[in-house]
DNA sequence: CCTACCGATCGGTAGG
DNA sequence: CCTACCGATCGGTAGG
């Protein structure tokens, strides 16, 4: 019991530390951030902070391995899923926007703070933002091919500038606000699957 | 013509400081980055630097204010001219795509590195930012009204959407791509103009 | 988890 | 523009 009560305890704090790391990250940036900042938010002194961690970058390659599976989990499954490519994209668009108002900072400590990872950590991380690209280029190919979308798309160019529009959400998306993020996500795909004009 | 010279030479060593931080701030962010970092850039030695400017936040505030002010030069008479709407956006956007190539690692500065401005410039720099997103609102604006655009638009959405998807540009673009600026940019009118469905 | 501390680096300055 | 330096803060550790 003893034993399992410690674990227990020792996660608990572990995950505060977590916690507190992602806020500060996102809003003042890893360089940014002190762990005498992180310490300070958890209630606890500096070098308290190592019984729990291995390190500063420790922290930063666990929020941002753990802020991409959010983002892969939610939108790969719909993207490798049978629907038309159109209402795939509209389903990925929602998913996406609903991961980033799930906690905007998290999103931007994954969108930028990635640069700041080791020579070790930083290739896994581009990897698997890749592939989270990768996913809406499959679905776009798919839609150009059966018609579902214009034919003359350039279609990296629309795939990046739809992706930015989504991630650049994380600036202005606020988590209490009237529409709800599936409503959100929901209008953007009318702007960006049939455009804005008339 | 010695003082000449001097203010000459001293005006030009102040521009390569503001270059060497303007990159730096751009890739390493504005508290990844140390006056020896920029010091090393510039090829002197650290404290050298304060014979040319005031201090660290003082070379923000200028790379910021400048970086605004070019955004705005750019897409401020477009918005305002009697052009359709459909065609002041267009302008607009490949406009803004030609000031993002010209220097991304400036405009990444602009776009992130604002929330590290204290709390005298940060203000007069949201404001200008603010501007900028009201330019493309008026217009689309003035597009709902007379038909050009949607009528069911949600126009604060659409226009933070596609300001994401151009701001997003800094991210991936390489001046020295393929494709021009304005190709680009005519390229992501496409996309977000007219949509992606067929 | 605290006390007490380490060497390194930070932005910036005085004096020449 | 350099020499020489300032106090403050950094990430992290030993020992309890």
């Amino acid at each position: 019991m003893t034993e399992a009560v410690d674990t227990e305890r020792e996660s608990a704090q572990r995950t505060a530390i977590l916690n507190a790391a992602m806020h500060l990250f996102g809003k003042q940036g890893y360089t940014g951030t002190s762990m005498r900042d992180i310490a300070n938010a958890v209630g606890v002194l500096p070098g308290s902070l190592y019984a729990h961690i291995q390190g500063k970058e420790a922290l930063l390659i666990s929020i941002v391995a753990d802020g991409i599976n959010r983002f892969l989990a939610a939108v790969e499954p719909i993207a490798d899923s049978s629907a038309p490519a159109a209402t795939r994209l509209r389903k990925m668009i929602i998913a996406h926007i609903e991961v980033v108002a799930d906690n905007p900072q998290r999103s931007q400590v994954v969108f930028h703070q990635w640069r700041f990872l080791g020579e070790q950590s930083q290739p896994q991380a581009v990897e698997r933002r890749q592939a989270y690209e990768d996913a809406f280029s499959r679905v776009v190919k798919d839609g150009v091919k059966n018609a579902e979308l214009k034919a003359d798309l350039n279609q990296r160019i629309a795939v990046l500038t739809l992706l930015g529009g989504l991630n650049w959400s994380a600036e202005w998306l606020s988590p209490d606000g009237r529409l709800s993020p599936a409503q959100l996500g929901d209008l953007m795909a009318d702007s960006l699957l049939g455009g804005i004009l008339a």
